[in-house]
DNA sequence: ATCATAGTCGTCTGCCTGACGATAAACACT
DNA sequence: AGTGTTTATCGTCAGGCAGACGACTATGAT
């Protein structure tokens, strides 16, 4: 049976995006309201169609750029600086998941450092920086006054797909220093673990166990102050991606 | 702008199964020969379209289905026997990976305890099962007398793909029993994790680490003495998922 | 009977981690 | 200037786990 485009249903594809980043030391995401239905008026999260010319990473790359102005940290090119780090998470095609019709969408993960105020079509409010448990709560809740709701579609479980992914990598790989502005110091990155994972970590065995890791982090040479306290020396990432051993995420 | 659908290009959806299993200590993937064009005659992963009414897992237990006969295992029936295991494994979607038309597939990665011959439509000379090394060799290698040839598409990457999440997956997860029947030994399963990795175990080490985490093995009570030697203990999987402290693959 | 094979139990040593004491270097008060 | 607070950094110690490897057991093959 030769092709024939009658021989399989035409699809939407879309690309949703999960950006996360870690501000006044919770973890949040980013959230759009939807302009139109369905859902019109709820939260949900950015994304958009893959265009006809692009594969699905560019498509990714082109919303988050779209959406907050990030660029996407290219690996082979370590010395940029003030990318976002860009990774695909999973895909979501359940039929009716959408009820205009059938599409399938291509989830991505993307972290961020802390960001200046997000926009939207340079509508700031129609778009915003929320903590993961707020937009993961059943119930849901909008902005002062709002009725909660939870997220649009399936986004509740795509962003809980991809906070579960961020948590569960920075145990074993690097990419919590993506969460960290180009220098950052060991208790800055400290502060990135406790508020992704949510719990309090032991400044010194930290310490010990980032600093002793080879290609972790390398010193550039400078201190800083900007946490209060004793000045504290400034890292950039080492060209490590895989910690081994791993990070353990302490037991409940 | 309300919905149009002349507003974002259609798409083809498809699945492509990357079904490994251990056969004689080594690690084979299923490969199916490709009876049209493009790459008529060459080797491929078993794939299909996904259907109007089907959402992304129902379409890969289909066809993993219709090729190997296997029924997908539902961690909600854990008594449940020779289930393969099913998950979902990364979507490709580069323009032009199909020479005919815009095609997303969704990429699945399936485990399957070692089988009887493959079929692909009753055709067993279409499916064959062959190891991993084999078909991830720039050349390949064709059947007596093929010529070699890589997989068609961008199935080689997509297997090499699964080939590595396998491979890190049974570090910190019980996943390594979906390659083994529904009773097996100690031996059995480090037989598993050396084909898997391809590295020697130490039976002694890796004896002590299994069944010294709790809920990884049960023991059924039986022994088998089919490896020669002395019998061994058998085992079913226990309700343990994840391994913790995991099982580290050794260095290089 | 002897050997080969595979399984199972122990021992020892070194590394890593968690718990936590102690010191250092800044700033904010008084 | 002194005192307290904050954060960073170094050190110590005990427990757990993994790698290396010795020893013993229970089967089938010769």
């Amino acid at each position: 049976m030769p092709y024939d485009p009658s021989a399989f249903p035409p699809f939407a594809v879309t690309v949703d995006l999960v950006v996360l980043t870690v501000r006044r030391h919770s973890l949040c995401a980013l959230a759009v309201r939807r302009g139109e239905p369905p859902f019109q008026g709820r939260w949900a999260l950015p994304g958009g169609f893959v265009r006809d010319d692009e594969d699905l990473a560019q498509a990714a790359a082109r919303e988050l750029a779209e959406e907050t102005g990030l660029c996407v940290h290219d690996p082979a090119v370590p010395a940029q600086d003030n990318g976002a780090h860009l990774e695909q998470l999973a895909t979501y095609g359940d039929p009716g998941r959408d009820p205009r019709m059938r599409v399938v969408s291509v989830a991505h993960l993307a972290l961020a450092p802390d960001l200046p105020a997000p926009r939207a079509g340079g509508d700031a409010s129609n778009a915003r920086w929320a903590p993961v448990e707020e937009l993961l709560e059943q119930a849901g809740y909008g902005r002062e006054g709002e009725p909660p709701a939870p997220l649009a579609f399936d986004h509740t479980q795509i962003l809980a797909d991809g906070v579960e992914r961020a948590r569960s990598k920075i145990e074993y790989s690097s990419l919590a220093t993506a969460f960290c502005p180009p220098e950052f110091t060991v208790g800055e990155l400290r502060r990135v673990y406790e508020a992704v994972w949510g719990v309090a970590l032991d400044p010194r065995n930290f310490h010990r166990k980032v600093t002793g890791t080879p290609g972790f982090l390398v010193p550039t040479g400078g201190t800083t102050t900007r946490q209060g306290g004793r000045p504290a020396q400034l890292f950039r990432a080492g060209g490590a991606t895989l910690l081994n051993p791993p990070m353990l995420r302490p037991e409940v």
